[in-house]
DNA sequence: GTCTATACAGAGATAGAC
DNA sequence: GTCTATCTCTGTATAGAC
């Protein structure tokens, strides 16, 4: 589960540099980490070129300079992370072999999640999408991705059972993409942000009894 | 809180009245009107009292004086419309009597929200919350009463079957909803919206092996 | 590649005439 | 209750010095 830095950074150049010694991070890295922190904080409504470059304490045209616009740099941004993200998803998803599994990973990665505010960056990208067709491409492809990272942790989870034959994984890890987001933004809006936890133990209930009808075959 | 304008008339009025003749509405309904087909159009981004007033066709002030300030406008609004669309939610969902018959429902439901954009509303909505706490109070309170609906049309759909005593209601509804919400949200970035279809056919499939496994008992 | 300075459009909001 | 006019702030973006 280690990343190979605590550091963990995001930007495949940082990846390439975790090795090194000092993995000072590029401008335009720094530009990006800034723009994300930014939309996490305060919102689309609130990131502007000035509040990013406040936050990251670098000069305002900076921004203009390496990216060209705003929302350009939000798109680049934002693909950057999910390339990143599913990286790390992806990694997790190693070695699921039942749907308790995968649920509890679900349950896991939305804790996580909450903390860390991926998928407040969503919400956000997702607002800017609607008038702006490059960034709707943007979230499209970032969404792409993650299902692809659900089909492979369903197609682990059944292995071996019938319940693989039955179920058409595409559309089912669409629909638990979908419900995970859909989670994701609810739990947001509440303060205390409890339901989900009652949520994820009535999915660990209905894995239980998939399985209970379905046993897997073999392992 | 109380309505001390006369003008408070809100929308309660405008749909009390709709059986009249002229339901000419009042101007804060035009306003809250034109705040939602601008929020449509243009996303939170470009949703300005400028912007609203502009569309709606009246003064830019008449905001302030009516509403104290755009984001106010825009709780208000939303709250206008999450109550008429529970409403109308929960008429439709009459006379579910089977999975089958919500899953059909859904369907329906997807389909008409996708042309008329209340789910685009909700994202942009859901983004403004991030750093409005009115307004995520607002958005929570929506869909409270949203996945009400579901578990009520889920308490329709299973009753008689023996998965009424399995299934947690409130929980399936929340799943179900955080599942309608999360598939909105990702049709609406796929320029030719034709993933969700499959989804909603896999979901009938789903719903006739339930209904084949835990057959109603009466009707 | 980074900074200062600045242009200029659009934002929210208010005052005061009508 | 509605309008015009205006204040002030913040937004994007660029020019040009370093």
């Amino acid at each position: 589960m280690a990343a190979l830095t605590p550091a963990a950074a995001d930007s495949d150049k940082r990846y390439a540099a975790a090795t090194m010694a000092e993995p000072k991070p590029s401008t335009k890295d720094r530009i990006m980490d800034a723009a994300i922190e930014t939309l996490k904080a305060d919102g689309i409504t609130g990131t502007s070129a000035r509040a990013i470059a406040g936050r990251g304490d670098f000069n305002q045209a900076l921004i203009f300079y390496h990216f060209g616009s705003v929302n350009n740099l939000l798109i680049q941004a934002a693909l950057r992370n999910s390339k990143s993200q599913v990286e790390r998803y992806g990694r997790e998803a190693q070695g699921i072999s039942s749907l308790a599994d995968l649920v509890g990973l679900a349950r896991r990665l939305h804790g996580d999640d909450l903390q860390e505010g991926s998928v407040a960056v969503v919400t956000q990208m997702m607002a800017g999408a609607a008038n702006d067709p490059d960034m709707a491409e943007a979230m499209l492809d970032a969404f792409q991705r993650w299902i692809q990272v659900v089909e492979d942790g369903l197609g682990d989870a059944l292995e071996g059972s019938p319940l693989a034959a039955m179920l058409p994984k595409r559309e089912a890890a669409y629909a638990i993409s979908a419900m995970f987001l859909g989670i994701q933004l609810m739990t947001r809006l509440d303060p205390d942000r409890s339901e989900a936890d009652s949520l994820f133990d009535m999915m660990d209930n209905m894995a239980s009894m998939f399985e209970g009808l379905f046993p897997a075959l073999d392992g």
